[in-house]
DNA sequence: AATGAATGAGGGTTCATTCAT
DNA sequence: CATGAATGAACCCTCATTCAT
């Protein structure tokens, strides 16, 4: 075997990856864009009125794709939880990586996340909602829910630790601070969807400042 | 004809008559009876696997009873909620009328209210859930919800400004510290649906009172 | 209570027993219609091409009454099977005891009912073969075959065995003659499917008595 | 590039070798392999559940290669009826001509063909059935079926005839003997199919040598 | 020649709604 | 009022077929 054909295998070898790549891109794309079409279309008419045609409509593609992609509806639906809990999660780390250095920072940093418009999107949150509304009668939903709320209510009680450790506050314990945190959160986020008129980004930053100024009256100065 | 026949004409006459009983209850009993069935339902299937049938079942009717008495689904869904929140409101306002006399008394008094078991029941929840999960497609459910909350908000803000002008709080408004209570307890709600592992009532209290003591203290003692 | 209101009662209570009485049968009456229908569908399209629509449309109903009379799909041929086989039993079982009184009498009637036209009918037959065509892989199926066949193979047995007793024949075994008759008959059923130009009762008659003949001389004479 | 990549560029190329040998295989022998994948495919699952998905698998090839090659899932299903009816005639021929000399050896060798293993086994009778179920709403099965029968016969009857010259045998004709002898080889497949577990090939051979025995008492003595 | 992603027609099934009783 | 059989639209899903690669 020559130099020449070596270059010719080379060659169809690089195609070959790149065709594979391609494909195999290609179905992490359209399962993307499914679970994309998904979210917009429970945004729009609801969970329960959001049909497999409306999903391949919305993606410009044919009735049977989310079949061909998903095996079935109930899959599709929780591979969407999965991408919107995922997705919030990356953006939860990378905030809690380059924010900082002071736990104080952190938090706050944190906090402020959940009401960036990347986030605290109605649209979005109406996909958040449509599930937390399912949550009781499938046990699925649920169970991933609790999973990354004890990762996020782990990370934030760890914060208010150090700031109760730093601050040598008497008064309040991490866990209680965690809970009334997050809780703030869910709670504004339902304001946000049911009360859009009244509710806007800085009364709810106020809310959640209000708390951690006079918890941690040392760490938040008025 | 023998008295034996007689004997079971009676019975079953009375049988019917009861029937009947039944049959004219009236139409407010009825319409409250299958109100009760659907959230029932709701609860332990959700609301997109919720059927006319399975009402009808569960309210040990017949099928097309749902239909007589509320014209569609979508009209006993709407009623469905007018019935959770009318009762909310009633131990709301029985609440607020009762307790006292100071505002403190009574501002308490209301946020305990919501984590008493026969308001922050799961499968009343998951109810409560189901429907704000729909409420970004569907206007009516967000427009009922909406109003609620506005008449609760602005009696919790009225309680807070009445503490604050006896407490002299300068680092607070009262809009602030109604909308942190508030949403504190929709929050908790959420956690008693998704961590009912993890959840108690006393975390909840103590989170909402870490917030009343920190924020109120001359008025919330530690 | 008057014998007056005594009399309104019995009448009442007629009027619901005939109305339960007709709404039951009518319920068996629309089962029987149905499975009618999937035979003829089963018949002219086969088994693979019968859609619930089909038989729907050809017992002129709308398309969602197989579902709420079977259930499901798989239900309906079952139970056509089902009513198939309990058919062709009745014939069977009126056949034996009405005949006779001569075991040879019995055997023979036996045999030349599988011919008649009302069981030995193309369209019949189709239905009969589009349900042996699945049984390799409907074990439901075989089962329900496998059981009538034991039946009707331990009748003619029988009957043969008697043949054998009071004939003293020396050269054959009830068991061997009852598999000979009964392969026989499932055979020419098969010709009459398969090549009805060439097929004829007498052919096949003929061949059922060339075998009696032969096996049994001294009951069936040329 | 070091010797290790070309080592793997070498098996690559060997794979893709044999992949190209594969997929060059000769059109004859790709469409055996697909007509083969097809009979595994009916016997297990039935026709009605048969899916060129499922052939294609069976094959170990891609989807849309039962197109490629035979146009139409039709298509495919007739020539697997008629690879069937060709493998059974290639083996009718050869028995008939290699058996012998007398008609008497060749009528006995054809008659146990038929419960040879080769032709009698339950994945083979399975596929045959599924088509025997839809020859009534498919007159190409029929015809095929048909047009192999008649000639299978004529050879019974032309050796029915002949044996009832040489033995002088008055009480039958060959006609006759024919039509049973076929219908009982029928009738016993179906009983293997149906009846395994009381099904064995002696008892089959005993019911069609009874006749035989019988009928041609010269020709086959006890 | 072969692949496998994509299509879209059509199937079984569910269910809100109607209506005769 | 109440029933429950019946309807038929619309759903999810399957699968033969096509086509770019």
């Amino acid at each position: 075997m020559s130099i020449h054909s070596n270059y010719g295998i080379i060659c169809s070898l690089m195609i070959a990856a790149t065709a594979t790549a391609r494909r195999t891109a290609s179905r992490e794309k359209r399962r993307h864009q499914l679970i994309d079409a998904t979210m917009k279309c429970i945004a729009r008419k609801g969970m329960g009125s959001t049909t497999l045609g409306d999903v391949a409509r919305e993606a410009g593609l044919s009735q049977g794709i989310v079949n061909l992609h998903f095996e079935s509806k109930d899959n599709l639906l929780k591979e969407t939880l999965a991408s919107l809990a995922n997705e919030y999660r990356e953006q939860f780390d990378k905030t809690l990586h380059r924010s900082g250095p002071r736990p104080a920072d952190k938090l706050l940093a944190l906090l402020e996340l959940d009401f960036r418009p990347s986030i605290c999107d109605r649209r979005k949150l109406a996909v958040w909602f449509a599930f937390w509304g399912e949550v009781k009668s499938r046990p699925t939903y649920r169970r991933m829910c609790d999973e990354s709320d004890r990762y996020y209510d782990s990370v934030i009680e760890g914060l208010c630790a150090e700031l109760i450790a730093e601050g040598k506050y008497k008064n309040i314990d991490a866990m209680t601070a965690a809970d009334a945190l997050s809780s703030m959160t869910n709670g504004l986020w339902q304001a946000c969807l049911i009360s859009p008129q009244t509710w806007d980004r800085r009364k709810a930053t106020n809310a959640v400042m209000s708390y951690l100024r006079s918890v941690f009256p040392r760490h938040y100065k008025q």
